[in-house]
RNA sequence: GUGAGUGUAGCUCAAUGGCAGAGCACCGGACUGUGGCUCCGGUGGUUGCGGGUUCGACUCCCGUCACUCACCCCA
């Protein structure tokens, strides 16, 4: 096999679908409860959508992401993320005109082209929720809660740290941008060199710079907080004072910046220990100015996106098994095999998930698939089950049999699938021999 | 884009420079139609790829590719 998946990109097999169907499930109820609706959205967009949303100083505009000419000449770009495209559908739909306020949610694949790495891929997967049209603070903090409520369900909220920040308006920033260089230029030779250059560039990101002679340039720097206007700051407050009397915990962290260039007000990451050098699991925040930077009426929006394969690994592949089914059919003789497919088709209309090998393997390999298999039942058809037109069905965990007319083969294994097995029954000669074979090590450490 | 680590059977891993192995999984048999245990047997390999050193390379050297983690960046 010369051909092999790119590198970034995975394929995602039966042992992690039934996780990432989990998560799904839960993000689909926790958003309709709070009022979200699904959009789905196009993967490739016009390239211009993402410069002028995301920012075009930013990493992700400058080098990651996926863009080439289609034959007609056009500019297009695989998605980096979801929000430009949920605000231009917003806008390309008319809903500015006719609902002016949305919440929907979306999940889907995103491409970024960056070096690989835990949590990190080229080819990664977002839930994201997007509100248009409320600038009122209690809209944060019921996103917030959202949030949380999610997590929550997934049994993560004594796994995750919820760190919000307030960016103020644009003018606020102007302010503390020249107070903050102002306050780093006299100390530049203490910065990273990444961090001298970003000075010039984006004062803002020397804050939450990892390196801990930046982080000491920048101890006693004045806080973003302190810029704020009157209007920030009291937005900023009723934020904090609602998600404490909703019961989220929740800490200021005033070095949050973000990467993307399009959010003000509030912003928030959820954090792990868990994972890695990747440590958010999700983020997001208000973006007052977006549409109006799309060409739209200036409406106020907030959201956030959370990261699939993060909240996965959090997870980890043992949480979700696999399927097993709840009979097998096991064969043997001439005419045999039609008859059990023919049994299985039945059984599946009647909503039994059944197993069958298309194959004559031995009886007793067949037997043993059956165990394998997790199924309760095996539904045994020699030649002599044929002839009568009957069926043994065998309860692999009780260790019983009986025989059944094929007509009644459905009611009956239905019946049976219906009554839990007795604790102490089934037929073990040999106790004490493990019934799960090879114990999967524990997920990552 | 930069750095480090790792590449041997489907999986997990062995093998002083000297015949490429084990466990698990898979298939079969012991037990011609009744399962998890046991025993026996079997299938399965271009040791990532290409060069070099050597009588001889999985092992040492160079290159290359892939994966992993980290930097960077970000969800």
């Amino acid at each position: 096999m010369d051909i092999q998946r790119l590198k970034g990109f995975r394929d995602l097999l039966p042992d992690e679908t039934p996780l990432w169907q989990r998560i799904e499930a839960a993000a689909r109820e926790v958003f309709g409860r709070y009022g979200f609706e699904e959009v789905r959205l196009p993967l490739l967009e016009e390239t211009a959508l993402f410069c002028r949303s995301i920012g075009e100083a930013t990493d992700i505009v400058e080098k990651e992401m996926y863009t080439f000419l289609d034959t007609g000449g056009t500019s297009v770009t695989l998605r980096p993320e979801g929000t430009a495209s949920a605000v231009r559908s917003y806008l390309e739909n008319g809903l500015h005109h006719s609902e002016t306020k949305a919440r929907h949610y979306y999940l889907g694949p995103m491409f970024r082209r960056e070096r690989p790495q835990k949590g990190r891929l080229r080819q990664f997967h977002q839930i994201g929720a997007e509100c248009f049209g409320w600038a009122e603070p209690w809209a944060d903090a019921d996103v917030l809660c959202l949030l949380w409520d999610l997590f929550a369900a997934l049994g993560l909220s004594e796994r995750v740290r919820l760190e919000v920040n307030s960016l103020g308006c644009a003018d606020d920033r102007r302010g503390y941008v020249a107070r903050l260089r102002e306050h780093l230029t006299p100390r530049q030779e203490a910065l990273c060199e990444n961090c001298r250059r970003r000075l010039q560039s984006n004062p803002l990101r020397v804050l939450d710079c990892k390196s801990a002679h930046c982080r000491a340039a920048t101890q006693d720097a004045p806080s973003l907080e302190g810029s704020l206007c009157g209007d920030c700051a009291a937005h900023f407050d009723l934020v904090r004072s609602h998600l404490t009397a909703q019961g989220l915990p929740f800490a200021v962290n005033h070095r949050m910046v973000r990467g993307l260039d399009y959010y003000n007000r509030t912003t928030f990451e959820l954090l792990s220990g868990d994972l890695g050098a990747q440590n958010a699991v999700a983020a997001g925040g208000r973006y007052d100015g977006l549409v109006e930077t799309l060409g739209g009426p200036p409406v106020p929006a907030l959201g956030f996106a959370l990261g699939v394969e993060r909240l996965a690994l959090l997870l980890g592949t043992q949480a979700a098994p696999r399927a097993h089914p709840d009979a097998y059919l096991v064969h043997r003789g001439t005419g045999a095999l039609e008859a059990a497919l023919l049994l299985r088709r039945g059984l599946a209309r009647a909503g039994v998930r059944t197993e069958v090998d298309y194959e004559e393997r031995s009886f007793k390999a067949q037997l043993r698939s059956a165990n394998r298999s997790g199924a309760r039942l095996a539904l045994l058809l020699g030649e002599d089950e044929v002839a009568a037109e009957t069926v043994a069905v065998k309860d692999l965990a009780e260790g019983t049999q009986e025989t059944v007319g094929w007509d009644r083969a459905a009611s009956r294994v239905a019946e049976l699938l219906a009554s839990p097995p007795t604790p102490s029954a089934g037929r073990d000669p040999h106790p004490g021999a493990p019934h799960v074979q090879s114990e999967k090590s524990e997920g990552s450490t």
